[in-house]
DNA sequence: CGCGACGTTGATTTGCCTCAACGATTGTGG
DNA sequence: CCACAATCGTTGAGGCAAATCAACGTCGCG
């Protein structure tokens, strides 16, 4: 376990300092583990026990409409977080659905570990604080992108931003996360400009 | 300042237990102020030094898009917070505006003082993680509505959900937190069903 | 009073969806 | 190892939700 998860540790100790003891209870916490590609992490209605942090492969969560569609919410890919945060934190039946889509490999923490890691490492409050802020400037800027830009600026933006992530999913759940229809993906991608 | 201020102590100690002490020294950093109506409290471009909890009145955050138009990103009456999460602790150029709408009465936290308090009553961070991650489910929530719904399926929802803003705010401004055109909503709202 | 902010309504346009059909690829069981 | 079914992307025709442009009535207010 010493120098495994080295993303992982990259990613922790980039805005925060934590000593190496600390680090190591952390790791201690999560629990490493491997899943296959198309494999349910969590269904609507069941209550997330999970905080995945993602070490490779990529992920989604998304809702399902009425009409059966799908809406992607989130993308994950590595050093991304995997979990639904309503579910977790409330102990409330999920709404969304999470899904691997490449095989992945993910340190994943309980909510009750979560909690006791908490009250021995106060200083992990506020890293999951300014994790939270980032999120939130991500749902703003794309609720913005959403509201006011076209189908094309959105997709334009979305290869730029993400260009790893376009090359790994699918169109259609691309086409979901910005909120078209794969098939109307698929027309921007003909047009030459 | 003894009973007054009573909505944030309601607030705060809502899903947290503060000692009276803890709660002074919070208040006594918080500084209240009296806003006119239609006043600039952020432009775009300034770097945002307050977190202003709302303790009567309503305001505003948007972007202004390309085109002029404005994109309301949030409205803040009682008991809701102002500021711009990204500007704010980034000490970025903010890429918003924040206003108010009818006459305000806040308690503004400046960056510094939030730092102070944040050493000072560690269980503070806790408290703000909370917070956000409620405004992410919001956020999901809302992004979800836009891609998902029509026009009239989200106003219906949005006057479920705020009865009261609904009642303080033009119409044209929730037409464009709905992500839809003034003209639209009107038509909207004729329909008899 | 007169001007600006606000809401409404009509005519027209358009971005995007729906439905449907069709190759190409992948994968899976017999 | 082939056959058949999914899954995925593309393309065409037609339709609709919502935008745009424009005109007009009302109200509050300096």
């Amino acid at each position: 376990m010493d120098k495994s998860f080295l993303i992982f540790r990259e990613y922790i100790t980039h805005s925060n300092d934590f000593s190496s003891e600390e680090l190591d209870l952390i790791l201690s916490k999560m629990e490493h583990k491997r899943v296959p590609k198309k494999t349910h992490l969590l269904s609507i209605g069941e209550i997330c026990d999970f905080e995945a942090f993602v070490l490779k492969g990529i992920g989604i969560s998304y809702f399902i409409h009425e009409n059966g569609s799908k809406v992607i919410l989130s993308f994950a890919s590595e050093s991304w977080w995997l979990s639904d945060i309503e579910s977790f934190h409330r102990h409330t039946p999920s709404k969304m659905c999470i899904e691997t889509i490449e095989e992945m490999e993910l340190l994943c923490l309980s909510h009750k570990d979560k909690e006791e890691l908490l009250q021995s490492i106060p200083k992990l409050e506020r890293m999951y604080r300014l994790m939270l802020q980032n999120h939130i400037v991500n749902y703003q800027q794309r609720l913005l992108a959403n509201i006011a830009y076209s189908g094309k600026e959105r997709y334009q933006a979305f290869i730029e931003k993400y260009p790893d992530v376009m090359q790994r999913v699918p169109q259609h759940l691309i086409a979901s996360y910005l909120g078209i229809t794969a098939e109307f993906l698929s027309r921007i991608r003909a047009d030459k400009n």
